[in-house]
DNA sequence: CTATATTCGGAGCGGTAGTTCCTGTTCCAG
DNA sequence: CTGGAACAGGAACTACCGCTCCGAATATAG
């Protein structure tokens, strides 16, 4: 599970112009989601693409599998990011510097954002399975936060995703504006620091 | 524009069974859009009133005005629980505890967090229009509870509606969980604080 | 009770979106 | 060069949804 399927299955070569469309679909996809959101038809990214829609589904099985392969590359990115945050010297910091990052990638490309959504309402789709990565990235961020005693002690991991979920439908809201943006994960960030003092 | 629109225009008494049909119609569109949202097909709402989806479209134009007659009402209560809070003699303790009902509101409905929603994007759809007294509220207890120091400066009403149904968001990502929600209505609410001291 | 304007109901229309199917085309081995 | 298998493309199929239309049912005035 590394290559991507072949067609005919047996152990024949793929042809050149069917991988070159595969890139084709993948590059076209990526740009689409990242704009629309995965309601964008399947159609218009076959046009874009250059391709019709017969070709977009001998390479994937269905839509949803598209999209999986597409926000699978960002999600595995960013539970790698969150795996090497880990190592900071200041957990609370890694965290709060994450949940940025985070919140800046979702607001910004609509395909993350609804996957994370759709990971949350179903579990048994494809790209729950990919979420799980990134929601062990955060637990560990917040587990070392919390031992340090750099928030609160009762929030746990799915807080901490619900919050920037829930923060970057805030920020996509008003427009993409960078300076409000900035301003609710800070807000949000505070909130989830240990009370005054 | 007080109580609801005849159909023929002249002057002429109702039917008894149409008002009777009026009636169940607002009934069960209340149940269903609270349920499931506004994404809901008009074909359920007119069986669970036990109507045909001609009767459903004789009584209001378009799906968009039968929602908005729905929510209409919750958002004008909230409009007016806003402008009583305003009274109160604490000013960033009225915000909070506002913004802790509308959340509790919003999340447990899922018609008025879609109205909420789609009042953000269209700015020209009958639900907007509803929205305005809400966020003349919210910007009222907003400006008191600045003026008392008791939010940070920098915030304006845009982000504290921003925040809440992002907040909403994240409550019903984990199944209207009643501590969750009340927990992460405290991190925004301690967010939106001052900071420390 | 009768007449008639009003209302009811749901089949059907037009549009959209995901997926399949089949014909014509293209690449590659021999 | 050539045969044939893999591939491309898009029309068509299915499902869904908002909305309309018109014959059937019915409430109300006289």
């Amino acid at each position: 599970m590394h290559g991507g399927q072949r067609t005919g299955g047996t152990g024949r070569a793929p042809r050149a112009d069917a991988v070159r469309n595969r890139e084709r679909i993948l590059l076209a996809a990526a740009q689409v989601f990242a704009a629309q959101g995965a309601s964008v038809p399947v159609d218009l990214v076959a046009e874009r693409a250059g391709v019709g829609v017969g070709t977009l589904y001998r390479h994937f099985p269905t839509k949803e599998a598209l999209f999986a392969a597409i926000v699978g590359g960002h999600l595995r990115w960013l539970a790698d990011a969150a795996q090497t945050a880990q190592g900071d010297s200041d957990p609370g910091r890694a965290l709060f510097e994450f949940i940025g990052l985070l919140a800046t990638e979702a607001a910004g490309r609509h395909d993350l954002l609804d996957a994370l959504e759709q990971a949350g309402v179903d579990v048994e789709c494809a790209v729950a399975a990919q979420v799980v990565g990134l929601a062990a990235g955060i637990s560990g961020l917040l587990e070392r936060a919390t031992a340090q005693g750099a928030v609160r002690a009762d929030v746990g991991p799915e807080d901490v995703l619900g919050l920037v979920i829930g923060t970057c439908h805030g920020i996509r809201r008003m427009g993409g504006d960078e300076a409000r943006a900035r301003r609710l994960v800070a807000i949000v960030c505070e909130g989830l620091r240990t009370g005054p003092g």
